[in-house]
Order: C-alpha cells, then structure tokens, then sequence
DNA sequence: CAGAAATCATACTGTTTTGGTAGGGATTTC
DNA sequence: GAAATCCCTACCAAAACAGTATGATTTCTG
C-alpha cells in the first residue's frame, strides 16, 4: 500500500482536468505549468490514465486530455490504483505470505488487511467531483494562488 | 506511510512475545526461529522497540527481551511508528508541500490526510492483547501450524 | 505542403529505500 | 572462562522512485 508522488500529480492533474473540463482538450504542458509538475513525467502519467479509460487523448496541435467519465463517477481510488496498481497491504502480501506460509493462522494479517481496507474507504468514497468543485471554491476565495504566474 | 516489512516482522515478534510473556525473556534468535524472520535483521529491529519503550532487554546468557508495557496498553500503530517512524501521509507531505507551495488552497491534500488518519485508526485501536490471544486461539484450533518443525 | 504542437513509446539515470549480511564488542549466566 | 545473548556500526545488492532524454507519430494551422 503504497501513494507515490505519482498518486499525488495524477490527482492533482485529474482535478485540474475536471476544472476545465467544458473547455475542450486540456495539453499536458498545460497542466504542468499550472500544477508545477515536470512535464515528461506528467505525460507518463497520462499513459496510466488513459489505459484505465480515466482519460482519453486528442493527438496533433490543439490536443490534449479530456476525461472520460462524470467526475462524480470517479473517485480518488480509481485514479490512485490507474497510477500505482492495485491498492493492496504491501505487507503480509501475496508472495510473502506464501513465503511466511501462516496463511490464515496469522493474527497479524487481519490488521493490515484493515489497514488497506480503510484506505480504500476513503480513497473509495471521494468524487473527483467533489474535489473539483472545492478546488474552485479554493480558487474562488484565496484569489492569487492559482491563477498566479 | 509506508508499511514495510519491519512492521510485519516487528508485529509478529511482539506478538509472539505477548503470548510467551509469563516465561522470562525471551531471546530474539528464539523469535527469529519461530516465525522466520532473519536473525540478525530482527536484532535491529528490537533497537528500535527498545527504544521506543516498547520493550526491555536482559543481557547475556539466557537473556532477551520482555514486554515493557501491558499488552492491552499497547497498539499497533505504537509499533509501526516505533520500527517506521511517524505514520505520515508520504504524498502531500512537509516538504513536498513547502515545495508545491499550494498550502491549504489544495483540494487533494484533505484526502491524503483522511486517508492516513483512517489507517491511523485502524492500527491504533487494535491491541497487542487482542492479537496475542487471536493467535494463541489459532494455534490451538490449528495445532500443526504454528508448533510446526 | 511545411512546420508546429501535441501525444505516444521506450529507454536511461541518479538517488533513496529496503532488506538484509558481517563482524565485532559488551554483558551475564553456567 | 566459555557460551549465550544483546549491542553497535558498517557494508551491500536489489528494487523502487522521480525524473530526463530521445524520438516517432499524429494532427492542426498558416
């Protein structure tokens, strides 16, 4: 169970992306410029979106991403587990398991499979939507932060 | 927030302390042996449990280490954060966010917090005793298992 | 049509973390 | 005093992380 930076700009990114989402495509270098992200990476993140159909790509000049789905049909595990694979305990996982051989005789496990469970409770139950939406009430109010440089 | 394998290893050894705890100390090549974790790896961890207060050493010849604390008194995030550190939220976090300059005009970062708040939860309200006497059940039910070689 | 803008794909790289191993000390019991 | 045990420091290989580099391909625009 593991949030990367990648899980941090991908976020980030997708927000962004819902912000703007009526406007038509939204470049790469677009969003990175305005999230502070290094473009060649963001662009390898993009990859990850676009197979897990979170995104879809306009190629050639004037392109860039769109979101595939409502953003209050995308919640933040779905953008988590597109960036860094499937969410799950890093501990007492599948070949370690099999190498420490409990199995299910091993009080420990129950705990870390808790652990990764409410986390994807909560990474489950938050809207890219809602995200967005509190982004531009952030924007709204603390005016000179995003529209900065 | 990185679950490694020192909290696997340090959860199993604490645990198989808690259940041997009214037999004097008990050594960490004792440990190592029953549940198959790399001796002189296990050393260090129990600098870090000792440190922490977690447990106490008994030097020499049928030396080891004892419980410092009541298990009932003592969770698991006391012993993640003892072998890892604080439990952080790793994305979003000191200065990264110093870095990213978005402070509190950042939508995503309230879901990284709520996230590690909620494994903070988990671990913390899960006791060593509760563990211990979970294990002591299976390796009654299941008797092969954890007597073993 | 030429070129610019953009995604797509692959490979490389420097740093840090992880999961150990190694070799001795110091301390206590038998 | 020998054996068992904790204590401490250093070292190491492999993996993961965070990015960079390079170039191909596609598409709009002038």
């Amino acid at each position: 169970m593991r949030l990367t930076a990648k899980s941090e700009y991908g976020l980030l990114a997708m927000i962004d992306l819902a912000c703007r989402a009526e406007a038509g495509p939204v470049s790469a270098r677009e969003i990175s410029d305005r999230q502070g992200i290094p473009a060649k990476y963001l662009e390898q993140l993009f990859v990850g979106l676009r197979k897990a159909g979170l995104v879809s790509a306009v190629r050639g000049a004037r392109g860039g991403f769109v979101l595939e789905r409502d953003p209050g049909d995308v919640n933040v595990l779905d953008i988590v587990e597109a960036l860094e694979g499937s969410l799950r305990p890093t501990v007492c996982d599948g070949e370690r398991a099999a190498l420490c051989g409990r199995g299910d005789s091993c009080a420990a496990s129950g705990v870390w499979d808790r652990a990764t469970q409410a986390v994807r409770e909560v990474l489950g139950s938050t809207t890219l939507a809602s995200l967005a939406q509190a982004q531009e009430v952030l924007d709204a109010t603390g005016d000179s932060a995003a529209g900065g440089k």
